[in-house]
RNA sequence: CGCGGGGUGGAGCAGUCUGGUAGCUCGUCAGGCUCAUAACCUGAAGGUCGUGAGGUUCAAAUCCCACCCCCGCAA
């Protein structure tokens, strides 16, 4: 089949990967290059890269809202436009370019977390369990009909950064497995609609003051990245897992440190121990190796 | 030239400003002790202090130069 692929971020390739073992992909469509990374050197995308690897095309304009890409776009002739994270918005024209259509791997069970940030949300909302959507898109925000969906768990200490992964080599398997099969394709529920709004910098800092088990989900949600993280003074702390702990003084003020071993007090009179952190500069540890050049005593305030 | 931190025995760090024969908290190995504790006691091994038979100096982990690698912010 000959398929034209949408995606921009690591999470794309593995799906972009199995499209090409199985099928002809003619053209890939991806974000453009962007600054980024120290020095702000310009960077393709990793899809961008994975599909020069191939010696496949690769086109990434700003926008597909003019007549002209969208014409470009028409006379690649495929059977199907596959889209995972591609990063724009398909106006109708591009969505009905070919036969087949576009089809969408999406990282959530839909029509819950709909949107931008459908796998840090899941996780941070303490869901039970997620999955990956393949639907048939339209016009709307994630709101087409679903040909696939597989589930998988969410579990107390899964972080978004596995789940990631994961999500990633279930949406390759679904994505080969929608196009071989063409499943009937069905509405989206009515009922349990929710939108995965994009994660914003100022919801990284961990608010001491909310729930530990709500804060371990927060934390996990944004493990490895953005990183939830706190201020000890000046210096900047990235946590990257922690686990809800009995609290040792329900009276403490939310942020104070109650032991030598890193355990802090949270609202409600709970508690949460931090148990892998990072110091600006510095990577990831565990706590014991943390500690161990960089003690925080009992009773500092955060 | 986006801003910044760092590379010191297996781990995490101090020491660098104010050059002078390497330190801390752990780990490892051997022995001892204990009902027990993130146990404790005694002893031991282990380091070309990222690289450069570079520069300065009587002397460089420490000052100067070049290069390599890692990371935080930001995108």
């Amino acid at each position: 089949m000959k398929v034209v692929f949408m995606g921009t971020p690591d999470f794309s390739v593995p799906v972009l990967q199995a499209l090409i073992r199985k099928h002809d992909v003619i053209c890939v469509y991806t974000q453009p290059p962007r600054p980024a990374g120290r020095g702000h050197k310009l960077t393709p995308s990793p899809v961008q890269v994975e599909a020069e690897k191939h010696k496949i095309p690769v086109r990434y304009p700003v926008s597909l809202k003019n007549e002209t890409e969208q014409h470009i776009f028409a006379a690649l002739d495929a059977d199907v436009a596959v889209v995972c994270a591609y990063g724009l918005i398909l106006p109708i024209p591009v969505l009905r370019a070919f036969k087949g259509g576009c089809i969408n791997v999406h990282a959530s069970l839909l029509p819950r977390w709909r949107g931008a940030a459908p796998i840090q949300r899941a996780i941070m909302a303490g869901d039970k369990e997620t999955g990956v959507t393949i639907m048939q898109m339209d016009a709307g925000l994630d709101t087409g009909d679903m040909l696939l969906s597989e589930s998988t768990p969410i579990t107390p200490t899964t972080t978004a950064g596995q789940l990631h992964d994961k999500l990633s080599q279930i949406g390759a398997k679904l994505i080969i497995e929608a196009l071989d099969r063409r499943p009937t394709a069905v509405h989206q529920p009515t009922q349990g609609v929710t939108y995965a709004n994009k994660i914003t910098k100022d919801e990284c800092l961990i608010g001491w003051a909310k729930p530990a088990d709500v804060l371990d989900c927060h934390i996990r949600a944004l493990s490895p990245y953005p990183k939830a993280y706190f201020m000890l003074g000046e210096e900047r702390i990235n946590v990257l897992m922690a686990k809800v702990v009995p609290s040792l003084d329900k009276e403490a003020a939310p942020g104070t440190f109650l032991d030598d071993r890193l355990t802090v007090a949270c609202g409600l009179g709970t508690a949460l121990q931090l148990t892998e952190l990072q110091r600006a500069g510095k990577t990831p540890m565990s706590a014991d190796d943390f500690l161990r050049g960089f003690p925080i005593k009992a009773g500092t305030r955060v």
